[in-house]
DNA sequence: GTCTATATGCGGATAGAC
DNA sequence: GTCTATCCGCATATAGAC
């Protein structure tokens, strides 16, 4: 979630901070303006590179669900670690990335407020769980069962979920880290 | 959440329809009009009850929450019953109020939408959760000490809010149900 | 690819008649 | 208390010059 270091296209750097803004300003709150004076763009510009602002947000969190996957969730399937250290590396690296500029999911963020009336987020959106949810219970299948494995992971996604609500409710971290500690005590 | 009958005021009528638009269409999303055609108003009439949309999200919040109190959190409290009992009826009840019209939690909606820009909502959103923590940690403490039982309760919720957002992101019940049913077996 | 100008509509909110 | 009319600003999006 810092900012990408250069090689990386105009397009892609667009991506990046729009998915920023959109986070912590929602997505009907943000407007093009704002985008722009983020970006350093004129506001006619993003036209030429989205169609528009649905797309941007679309094309935005499939480039943070893939930075996701290789950042994170593929930690789970690297070769010659336990699971054990498998799942405390991908729990620290998840705690980065969530705590980031004053914390929150994007993901969740999107989908409490368009989910009911707009579906043109959920597949991206879904991705993203998925990929999660199969991230963790690789892990937790060293210790369980595979069905008994999938419901450890969707607990712990939600208690996580859950707790990011509450950190950004009562300004106080301590919700996300119980859940994450929570979520590595699987695996003792 | 089922429309309240007759001898509640015409204010009381509207901010109960109107916290039930926000909470599937969004706060930014939501329009005057749309609450208008909601209540069979003319959009200036709002400005007679309330100073402004703020205003209005906000008192429909704090008068959400004391139903809320009232018919779930006070089941808690009730003399007469074990602490299995209220747990059940408790948890059985928050059921019914989180399934109802499509499902969904307008205090995770407007704190996952708001939070991070405007802090008009957040008081009102924390005693939500106060009161529904204290609930749920009054029926663990038959069990668990103080500490350990508002620990049980923090996860409980979390796992129930992170249930009810993969609810809505699936289209698929079983994320909150499940979060339930972990919630009331904490007294097992 | 980048910028200026602008079309067009809808948003929240107010004034004031009845 | 209820309704009509309306102000004003900002939103998304496009046209088209350079």
């Amino acid at each position: 979630m810092t900012e990408p270091a250069k090689k990386y296209s105009k397009k892609e750097e667009i991506m990046w901070i729009a998915a920023d803004i959109f986070r912590q300003n929602g997505y009907h709150n943000t407007s093009i303006s704002d985008l722009a004076k983020a970006c350093g763009l004129h506001n006619a510009h993003f036209y030429y590179y989205f169609k528009d602002k649905e797309n941007l947000l679309e094309e935005s969190l499939g480039y943070l669900t893939n930075y996701f996957d290789k950042k994170v969730f593929q930690i789970a399937f690297q070769e010659g670690l336990s699971a054990k250290e498998k799942g405390i590396l991908m729990l620290e690296t998840t705690k980065k990335v969530f705590l980031h500029n004053q914390g929150g999911c994007i993901m969740a963020n999107i989908t409490l407020e368009t989910a009911q009336y707009n579906t043109r987020f959920i597949p991206v959106i879904q991705n993203f769980f998925n990929k999660w949810t199969e991230a963790l219970k690789h892990i937790y299948q060293e210790k369980y069962q595979p069905q008994k494995a999938q419901e450890k992971a969707e607990q712990a996604i939600q208690d996580i979920e859950g707790g990011i609500l509450l950190m950004r409710l009562y300004r106080n971290d301590k919700y996300f880290l119980n859940a994450l500690q929570r979520a590595s005590e699987v695996l003792n």
